[in-house]
Parts: C-alpha cells; sequence; structure tokens
DNA sequence: CTGTTAGCGCATTCAG
DNA sequence: CTGAATGCGCTAACAG
C-alpha cells in the first residue's frame, strides 16, 4: 500500500496524494478530500522509511540507557520521552546492559538509523569514552546523570556535591557524628563525585574520617556492604547510601541482624524513586528532580542540534531532601 | 558520508564497497580490505534508512507499555530486548502512559515506521480493541502481559488463576479464612482475570465471601484501599494484593496505622518484582517467569512473521509462589 | 571479480 | 492546481 495504490485508486498523481495528505501544499479543496477518502478507506499509511531518506531524517531521538528496569532510569526516560514527544520526536530507547561493548554496539546502531539526535548515560567514565567521543562527533549528543571524563560534549546531570550536603548536614544535625558512605565506586561519574563530595564535606565539617564501602549500584551491594561494616566492628551512627537500591539493600540487611531503623542507625538514600517510598521506614533521600532533569537535558539537546556550534555546557540541576522515617526521630539526641 | 564518498575514495564501484563492506558476496580479498580500511578511515557508516528502503525491512521490533518507570514493565522491556538482541532485532520502546489516545499514536507511528512486528501491553481491555486490532491487521502483533477482549491476536502472559490459587491456597494453609482481595479494576484483562479467579477460588475452598477493593495499578491504590478497610470494621486476616505495588502500598499503610505484618494481618503480592525484595517485611509474591515470559513473547512473534497465517495462540506462563517474611510465621495458628 | 543500473516510497522541483 | 520526473542511499540483478 503506496502512494501508487492511493493515486490509483484516486485518479490523481502520486504528487497530488502526497500533496493532500500532507496539506502543506496548495492542493483543491475537493481532491484534497477525495484522496483522503480514498487513503483512509485503502488504510494507507504513509512510509517513514520513504520520507525518510527522501528528507534526510525521521524526527527520531535515541537513548542509551545502562539498565532500563533500574526504577531511575525508568523514570528519567519516561519524562524524556514526555519532552520529546511535545516537540514531535519520536524516542528510540536502547539498552546497554553496563557493559561497554554493548554500549557501542547501541549507539553505533543509533547512528546508522540516522536519529536526530542521542542521549546517552554512559556505562564506565572512563572506559566509554571511545564510543560516545565518536558518536557525538557524527551528531548531537547529551549525556544526563553520568558522564565521560574529559569529553567535550554537553551534559546535564544532578549536583551531587549540593545532594551529599544536603544528606550529610542533615545526618549531623540529627547528632550523627560517625557517618559511613555506601556508594557506587569509581566506574562511574556518579560514583566519583559523591564519594568526593562526601569525602569534601567530612573534611570541612570535621566529622570523623571512616572507612567507605564502594561497589555497584544495586540492592545486593547494599546489603553486603552492611555485612561488611558489621564484620569490622561497632556501627557507625549514620550511612550516606549512594542511591536508593543501595539504601534500600542497606536497610533490609540491618534489620534482619535485628539492628532498628532510625534507632541504631540512621540512613539516607539518593535520587527519590518510588523505592524511598515502599521501604520501612520510608526513606530520607536526596530527590533528583527528574522533570527538570529530563528538561535540561532535551533542551540541550535542541539547542545543539540547531546549532552544532554552540559551546558544550555542562548544566547542574538542584537536588532537594525528603525527609522521612530512616532518619527521624533522632538516634542519640 | 556515502558508499559514492567511499567509492570514490577507493577507486572502486559502490557497488564493491557495498560487497566488500557486506561481505556476503565474492570480492578479492585484497580489494575488500582496501575498502574495508578506507570506510574505515572515512568513518563510513551504512544508512539504514537507505537499507531499510531497498530491502523493504529493518530488523526493527516494537513494543508499547502503559508505564516504563514501572519496574514490571521495566524488567519485561529489559528481557525482551535481551531476547531479541539474539535474533539480531532491535526494539523501539513507546510508552503510552495507560491513555489509548496516545496507545494508539503509538502504535500508527510504529506500522509507520513499518518494523517487522509489535509487541503490546494493551491499557484497556475494551478501548484498546480498535488500535490494537488495526495494528494487528497490518503487521505481526503479540499482545503481551494484558490482552484486549473478543481480539483474535496472539497473546502471552501469566496464569492468572494458578497464581491467585497459590496465593490463597498459601494463606489458607497459614490459617487465614477472611481474605479480601485488593487488586486492579476491570480497565485491564489482567485486573478482570484475578478478580475472577480469586472469587472462583474463594468459592471452592468455601471461604467467606468478603468485598473486594478495586483500583489502579499504584503505590497510592494500595494504601486506600487499606483506608477503606480499616473504616469499614474489622480487619481480614489477609490481603491478596492484585500486585506488588499494591501490595508495597498496603503495607505501608498498615505499619502506618500501627498494624503488624504478618501479626496482625497476611498480605501477599504479584510479580515478583524488586519492590517485593524491598518491602519489609520481604513480601510474599507470585512470581512471574519474566524470562520464559519474554522468550514465548518474542517466540511467538517470530512464528507470526515467519508464517502470518499460523493460527492464533494463547500462551500462559506459570507463576511460582515464593514465601517470604509477609506471610510468616502464621499469624494464629 | 567488478561495474552499471534499476527501483524501494516519498517529497519536491519544474512544467504545464 | 496538478502531473511528470528526479534523487535521497542502498542492494541485487545483470553484464562484462
Amino acid at each position: 500500500m503506496t502512494l501508487h495504490d492511493v493515486a490509483a485508486a484516486a485518479g490523481v498523481s502520486i504528487a497530488t496524494v502526497s500533496r493532500a495528505l500532507n496539506g502543506k501544499e496548495r492542493v483543491s479543496g475537493a481532491t484534497a478530500e477525495h484522496v483522503a477518502r480514498v487513503a483512509e478507506q485503502l488504510g494507507y499509511r504513509v512510509n517513514l522509511i520513504g520520507r525518510g531518506l527522501r528528507e534526510g531524517t525521521g524526527a527520531t531521538i535515541g537513548v542509551v540507557v545502562p539498565v532500563i528496569s533500574n526504577p531511575f532510569y525508568g523514570e528519567l526516560v519516561h519524562r524524556l520521552e514526555d519532552h520529546l514527544q511535545r516537540r514531535g520526536f519520536d524516542l528510540v530507547i536502547a539498552d546497554s546492559h553496563g557493559d561497554v561493548d554493548r554500549e557501542r554496539a547501541r549507539l553505533r546502531m543509533l547512528v546508522e538509523r540516522r536519529v536526530e539526535g542521542v542521549f546517552v548515560v554512559p556505562s564506565d567514565a572512563e572506559l566509554s569514552f571511545d564510543a560516545v567521543a565518536d558518536t557525538a562527533q557524527r551528531l548531537p549528543l547529551v549525556q544526563v546523570d553520568r558522564r565521560v571524563l574529559d569529553l567535550d560534549a554537553d551534559f546535564v546531570g544532578v549536583d551531587n556535591d549540593h545532594g551529599i550536603g544536603l544528606a550529610v548536614d542533615h545526618l549531623a544535625s540529627r547528632g550523627a557524628s560517625r557517618i559511613v558512605l555506601v556508594s557506587g565506586n569509581d566506574v562511574t561519574s556518579v560514583g566519583r563525585e559523591r564519594r568526593a563530595a562526601f569525602e569534601s564535606i567530612v573534611r570541612a565539617r570535621s566529622l570523623p574520617v571512616e572507612e567507605n564501602v564502594f561497589g555497584e549500584y544495586l540492592l545486593s551491594f547494599g546489603e553486603s556492604a552492611v555485612a561488611r561494616l558489621r564484620a569490622r566492628g561497632p556501627l557507625p551512627d549514620a550511612i550516606v547510601a549512594g542511591d536508593d537500591l543501595v539504601a534500600a539493600g542497606a536497610i533490609a540487611a540491618l534489620k534482619r541482624a535485628g539492628l532498628r531503623v532510625p534507632g541504631d542507625i540512621l540512613i539516607t538514600g539518593f535520587d527519590g524513586t518510588m523505592l524511598a517510598d515502599v521501604c520501612e521506614p520510608r526513606l530520607t533521600t536526596v530527590v533528583q528532580p527528574f522533570d527538570e532533569l529530563a528538561a535540561e537535558a532535551v533542551e540541550a539537546l535542541v539547542r545543539r542540534m540547531d546549532d552544532p556550534e554552540t559551546p558544550y555546557a555542562l548544566r547542574r540541576v538542584t537536588p532537594t531532601l525528603r525527609v522521612a522515617e530512616s532518619t527521624s526521630p533522632p538516634p542519640g539526641a
């Protein structure tokens, strides 16, 4: 079912059908209506492949995330799609499974599909460099949430310094002194930034320096981290978890060990996903402004699509603290 | 950067470049190597739009889900992508936001993109009929998890009868007699099926018939449902929640009301998402075999793509019960 | 083994 | 206002 079929059935040329259906050029009202009716009756649907080849564009944006099943990325993708729809773009989602090779393959696929632009949450702060850099030089690209080190490319992410600061200061105000960071390792930029932010603020506040625990952003890591903490002596006053998933795992492990939260130990999360509300006790967490994050990312991409020469920008959105039961009432005070 | 550019730079014809790069037809080893090197150096990437137009296919599958930020669909999409990758297909994901109009628009987009086939989780058992039926008659389509009523089309979903049976029988074995269903309403096929399954088994086991509560598959519904239960008198012995999200919401509301789970009331979930492990107490839940579900869905789609005349099939995968703290130890026994 | 050519479906010149 | 013709990038005949 192509323009030809419709043209034949309507007794006009394919050019007229194209014009009538797209309504951009002048066609007689009668013809337009007639063509529309015939097309409708035949169930004609424009072939976006044909149009794409002709037009050189398909109004499609791609996004590569590490794990779509992670609630954080699910929410992020959801918002990105929302903002893109409003601007008339479709979103193609690709999952890298946190694997650099797969990430490279997915980015390549998007390039070959000739998408208009791409968002990427790099899986590795260093090893993702080549694939992301190569893609960025081929088409408009915006890194979201995580970034690759030393890469000249747009980036939109949360202000981790501020977020970690909110968590630490809140815990301190609740009377915690010995605070341990349980977070993602240096593989991701987010892990690095949250670690640096934490160490810096601990120094600035003259808090005791603890031995922190690093791993992956997984529920299971939260659990094993608690095991490690318990094995090495008296528990700290509080845990700053690298994200909600880790926090949830830590809470579960603590309670299984007979410890009370917040009675025996305080804990904070990061992201503000639905997991924070499901935890018991509800998790005090650093909330990312998802919608703003997505909106900024889309705007950055559109800006670069409009003007490829626009200077690269690193944009930070500001998180807020949502206080819940996991840090109240005060433990010792 | 097209075949022409590479051909010119390599001093051969575009046909030779195409052949050399695709390696399907016979090309002299030296030429192939030379062309590959030139293409590499020029950073040539095949244009999938051009190839798609020529080949009439782009090796792409589409999927429309109600909410990608729901962990259940996140996990499902994750698995679908996995199985499709293995067969060389890319996956385009579209979010209907649970809205029928949006769903129609997204399905239309996939048709116009000329994807090879589509998976859809219909947002409404009745109102989704037109859009899904229209799409199904245009290209291979498999309904996953939910389905549209009275539609001749493939479907792969969980055996809700069996799943609800597992939950009810387990609760009964734990001493529960008064069991209430808190689940999705009749808008979705899943809601209908779980309700029917529940009512049927309650009759079969001669359990007291309670007034069940229906709403949406949301955390907030789990909470409000508990409020409604408490308002209407003495709590039942147990709650069978329609999914993990609702169960998590219910648990939170129960505990906030000072009730103990499983001490005062037992509760089961459905799906087996990560939410079940995050709940406190951990949630006893009916686990969907995600990987099998995805594998069956992909197989059903491939079968229909290979032979459009193959008879429609309704396939049910069998869930299992994962017992955890929310139903143990026994409440009264 | 390699070059020439046609045509996938479409939007858009350029004529009329 | 409408039709004929062109070419987007690619692969598959078909020649050579």
